[in-house]
DNA sequence: CGCCATACCTTGCAATGCAAGGTATCGTGC
DNA sequence: GCACGATACCTTGCATTGCAAGGTATGGCG
């Protein structure tokens, strides 16, 4: 899968995950690896970033057989920007999309 | 509209436009801009991106109105690499709307 | 001649995905 | 006890690409 058309995806791929149910960032790579792709050295910065939002908070959860697992929750606000997330992407697929139909040709075009 | 959607996507609008006729850069932008957002640092460097894969040819043509505009045209190789970017975005975007579609519950999740 | 629109272009920055590499914990097998 | 693989965390540096800002040149108009 081609990597410049996940930026900006993931996030919003990632949060749509954990309002199903909280996660760890191990774990949501091997959920997102499936379809879409994406590494550990993608996954831990992003979380970090969403973090930073406030868009989920974390608690410690002990495994038994690893080490603590990193649990991530979606917030209200981390809600609130899925939904926000959720319509710029159907915003954004629909733009392309426009683009990428063919064009109804004008009547000077038809000459 | 958010900058990291469209990493990967301009190509491909990019292409598809030419699809329909030739076109030179300072057009395009004005064409791609009202639905878009794109802007004249993004599309020269895209162009030679794209001439560099020879998947677009120039040539001159003079202007009444002001410097000569330098005309893309679509070439065979374009024309596939257009089809295979648009099976790709069909693919992720496909990929992108099944993560965001509410998982189908197991049975053992709903306990 | 000055000014605006047209049309080309470059430089430097910001964002983000990823490969590669590093650390620590736990269970299993020897 | 100890080596090893799986689990789970993390960071560094690079590549790509969109964009703002700025630069150059042409042609028409007042």
């Amino acid at each position: 899968m081609k990597t410049q058309l996940k930026k900006g995806v993931l996030d919003l791929c990632v949060l749509a995950v954990l309002d199903r149910g909280d996660s760890y960032a191990y774990e949501l790579v091997n959920q997102l690896a499936q379809g879409m792709q994406i590494s550990e050295g993608t996954i831990y910065p992003l979380m970090r970033r969403l973090q930073a939002e406030a868009w989920v908070e974390t608690y410690l959860v002990e495994s038994s057989a690893g080490p603590s697992r990193k649990y991530y929750r979606l917030t209200a606000a981390g809600r609130a920007e899925l939904d926000a997330m959720r319509r710029e992407w159907r915003d954004f697929v629909s733009e392309v999309d426009l683009v990428l139909s063919p064009a109804p040709q004008t009547e000077e075009a038809l000459s």
